[in-house]
DNA sequence: TTGTAGGCGTTATCAC
DNA sequence: GTGATAACGCCTACAA
């Protein structure tokens, strides 16, 4: 309600002033007004506008991250980097669930842009010719043009830096993993079709099985991205022989469906059969699942790092490292 | 970049009259200049400032979440909610995380204050004799009186309207759920020391083995809210004789936690050893964990929905109702 | 139906 | 060291 005015009025001074004190600024205040100004903004219990602020030194100090769906750990954990790094730098994070859907993700850039946000994360993976795809770069490119610095985290050409994994490599190591220890007959739950993550997934593990010249007709199996589409799967794999060596989910929550509904078959994991994900949440060390883990926090958190240390905005693309997790979930063969 | 005053100029046409187009106003614009006007805001990739549009209506369409970590399901999906109604009446989500520090949470109540937000939620518990208690109330006081909505979803005496679950009831049921089915030395892993939810599940659990004539001596164990903390405490149980009938958890993932510990034992669940938990996350549906299902979604919408349809402000107490998942964790006792 | 002008709460630029 | 004052971009009487 009081604003700097009456603070102002309150201590006795001009509003430049009493600015300067409550602002933070380098100009030279007498020790005696600054303590008046002072006393008089916690006599009122004044509240700086940060809207004020933000509009004429054209700094929002606000931060925005786009996921897919924040009850998705693999998103809140990248929610976590952007807002642990924001909050230290005098941010605030603005979050927005765009359900993977195009225009969606434009509808709520363009949200973020009106609040004149610093930056914007894209956090989920796009869609192999999404027929939106064009009006998506289109509004990062005048975003961008605007002022807001846009990050992407995934694969999807947006003209906008880019802070990643290499989605084949992932899968191509797992699997590699998964013949080393002697599995032959691998089989691959595949993400949601169409999206871009699903596909690069779908290749690694294809090269490593041609590499490893395993045989790769009818290895691959439609499945999604969450626990029901990895249980579905499961049991239609069930229900042919001979059952595979080993089976890779395209990510965790699809590789803990996969165990459960093996589980409840009455088949020993990972002795009759062994199985994997992708991603490495939490859900994967609590069932012991052997999975890729990736740096999730830290593409959120060097995303809103980017954002804030406004240094060079080129569009560089930085490709993170994974790294195996083996747990208990992957046999090793005799003689492997 | 560009302003209505550049649309107007574009347009050849007063402020006042692009913003009574852009802005929806009901004010009466003939087709002619609204199109004119339409056509000049597209040209120039107009970006309503809502940080201006905000300081002038005194409405920034700004809702604040305060959720201990977001990657935390519990609250995530609390998020969700929030951000779903948010979305939908044009608002935008600010989210912090305070990692159940009073004293963060009154910084962040702080920063959405200076955003002037129309409304805070406060998704997190709080402590038993919290020392920040007080300055906590004044923060939420004050920004009450400049117009900053508030809702809690946790019994903790803000002076501002609650919408929560009755969690002493909460264990009571599920206790009562787990004596029902014959189980008699019952023992209950406690949440963190010191948070009203812990001490509240406690006193529940207690209420309904004394209820039942039920020793209560050494039932209760400490624990915590996380994984690691379950699989400690089941391992500790596991060390003593006889094996209690059944292990009551805090919440769900102390209860999956303590279920791995359980049963990497040789025990078998439910037939050796029952186990439940509280809160229906999904992790609960993915291992069968008997469980208490709380609706999360629904307050975190209900409380987004109070905030934005700003009807009194009255501070009314909600409890929300919860009901028992059953499912495959608990096994009913012989004559039950 | 359109235009003019005042003000929302700050910071920044100049004077003093 | 301190104080006026002009923006920032927008909405909203009020006037025409």
């Amino acid at each position: 309600m009081s604003s700097l005015t009456e603070v102002a009025r309150e201590a006795g001074v001009a509003v430049s002033t009493a600015s300067r004190v409550l602002s933070g600024s380098e100009h030279p205040i007498s020790e005696r007004t600054r303590a008046r100004v002072l006393a008089a903004a916690e006599r009122l219990h004044y509240s700086p506008s940060a809207l004020a602020r933000a509009m004429v030194t054209s700094h929002s100090r606000l931060i925005g991250v786009l996921v897919s769906d924040i009850d998705n750990p693999y998103f809140s954990v990248i929610a976590r980097g952007v807002d642990d790094v924001a909050t230290k730098a005098g941010y605030v994070t603005m979050l927005s669930n765009v359900d993977r859907r195009t225009t969606t993700e434009i509808n709520r850039l363009q949200a973020m842009r009106d609040y004149r946000a610093a930056g914007v994360v894209f956090a989920g993976s796009g869609y192999v010719d999404d027929p939106q795809h064009g009006a998506l770069a289109d509004a990062v490119r005048r975003a961008r043009e605007q002022g807001v610095r846009a990050v992407t985290l995934a694969d999807r050409d947006l003209g906008c830096p880019s802070l990643t994994v290499d989605n084949r490599a992932v899968a191509q190591d797992i699997t590699g993993h998964l013949i080393a220890r002697g599995h032959r007959r691998v089989v691959f739950i595949e993400g949601p079709t169409g999206m871009t993550v699903s596909r690069h997934r779908r290749e690694g593990f294809l090269t490593a099985m041609r590499a490893a010249g395993l045989e790769t007709n009818a290895a691959c199996h439609p499945g999604g991205f969450d626990y029901d589409a990895g249980h579905a799967a499961a049991l239609r794999l069930l229900a042919r022989r001979p059952l595979p060596d080993a089976v890779l989910a395209a990510n965790d929550e699809v590789a803990v469906g996969a165990l459960r509904a093996l589980r409840q078959a009455g088949l020993d994991v990972p002795r009759d059969i062994s199985v994997a994900g992708m991603d490495d949440l939490r859900i994967a060390e609590f069932t012991g699942l052997t999975t890729v883990s990736l740096p999730l926090y830290e593409m959120g958190s060097l995303a809103a790092r980017h954002i804030i240390d406004a240094t060079a905005d080129t569009a560089t693309n930085t490709v993170l490292s994974h790294r195996i997790a083996a747990r208990d979930t992957v046999a090793r063969k005799q003689g492997c």
